[in-house]
DNA sequence: GCGGACCTTTCCGTTCACGGAAAGGTTACA
DNA sequence: TGTAACCTTTCCGTGAACGGAAAGGTCCGC
């Protein structure tokens, strides 16, 4: 489906734009390459969801690569999980420091010191898992009872296509391409 | 506790207030009982997600059990889907539209207009489920991807435990009350 | 039958997440 | 060296989802 983790952010600026060695993109590409408008992109720059950008020398804005795939990251949580630009600063901000714990936990090798720094990510962690966790339960309540339903009304129409002789002269319902997926994930979404 | 159910005015009210024998209430206790404001609710109800509720004789709006399942099942949307408040609305007419069909299926024996009203449930079903689905998928790739992690971040503190001979005398990280729950589902969320 | 708490509608204000125009600078290409 | 198409910042506008005050009416225990 696609990636997940959030695109590490900055990174040391000469080693940025040499992943995969693509040329840096102007934002109207990106934007067009996402999904976003320049508009939205800039605001979330404004909003500090983007490490600010390289600039060419006349100031435009260049994107490589990472910032692509971390405004893909920003889009799907927007559109997909309904976060707020803000809900989605903080997961970002929480992803950062769990980065830096990383590093800091590569550079010691004091066993109390290690262990306050897995703890601490280990309750950044749990306290996302929370989170999630509650939308996704509501989800998966609604999405079952859905389902249920939907079976409800396959065997209704089973029986009805059972009851009556003729079953092959039905009109073959305009609209329902044989419905959605099997029991998950269905086609194409009409989102926003 | 208090008292909530107030003196219960001539009740004549439809078949509405009979289900539980409950009596209904007014706007601020429904908006406490719920987790809403009073504001919120009128703007729901102006929005139109709420048949207009019953009104004392002089206006007071009332709202008996259906109407705050339907608050809560709102807040549900809102809160945990993200949903905004138009595609909430649309959710709930999509639902009413399903119950008319239902009624009108119940009043007929013609087999053809019967699969015609079943087909255009079952499309409307799979409509919402597309959408739900889609959000649901984002967000278990996001819970499975930390819960990757938080297993990541056990077993380095499990192999620290091992490792450190004097396995006792760890500080006892003050702020880690053995963080959430298992794998999921962590403790009370902070939400809004 | 009064007072205070609650309710009504109306209207204006606010925050979020952008949209869009203005005024000017930059880049790529002929 | 233009010049068209992009970019920059700045600022004001907008729709959604309410918050809050004003001006008045209602409910209810005492």
């Amino acid at each position: 489906m696609s990636r997940i983790t959030p695109p590490e952010p900055p990174g040391d600026p000469a080693t940025r734009s040499l992943v995969a060695g693509a040329s840096p993109l102007r934002i109207h590409e990106v934007a067009e390459l996402v999904g976003l408008t320049p508009r939205s992109i800039r605001y979330y720059e404004e909003m500090g969801l983007l490490s600010p950008s390289a600039r060419s020398r006349g100031a435009y804005r260049l994107f490589d690569q990472l910032d692509i795939d971390r405004l893909r990251f920003i889009k799907g949580l927007r559109d997909d999980a309904g976060f707020s630009i803000a809900e989605i600063g903080r997961l970002l901000e929480d992803e950062a420091a769990r980065r830096l714990a990383r590093e800091a936990l590569a550079s010691t090798d004091d066993p109390a010191e290690r262990h306050r720094i897995l703890s601490g990510r280990l309750s950044s962690i749990d306290d996302q898992l929370a989170g999630l966790n509650e939308k996704l339960t509501r989800l998966q309540e609604m999405v079952s009872e859905l389902q249920r339903r939907r079976r409800h009304v396959l065997e209704h129409l089973a029986e009805l296509a059972g009851d009556t002789a003729h079953a092959g002269d039905a009109p073959a319902p305009a609209g329902t391409p044989t419905a959605a997926g099997g029991a998950v994930a269905a086609g194409r979404g009409p989102s926003r």
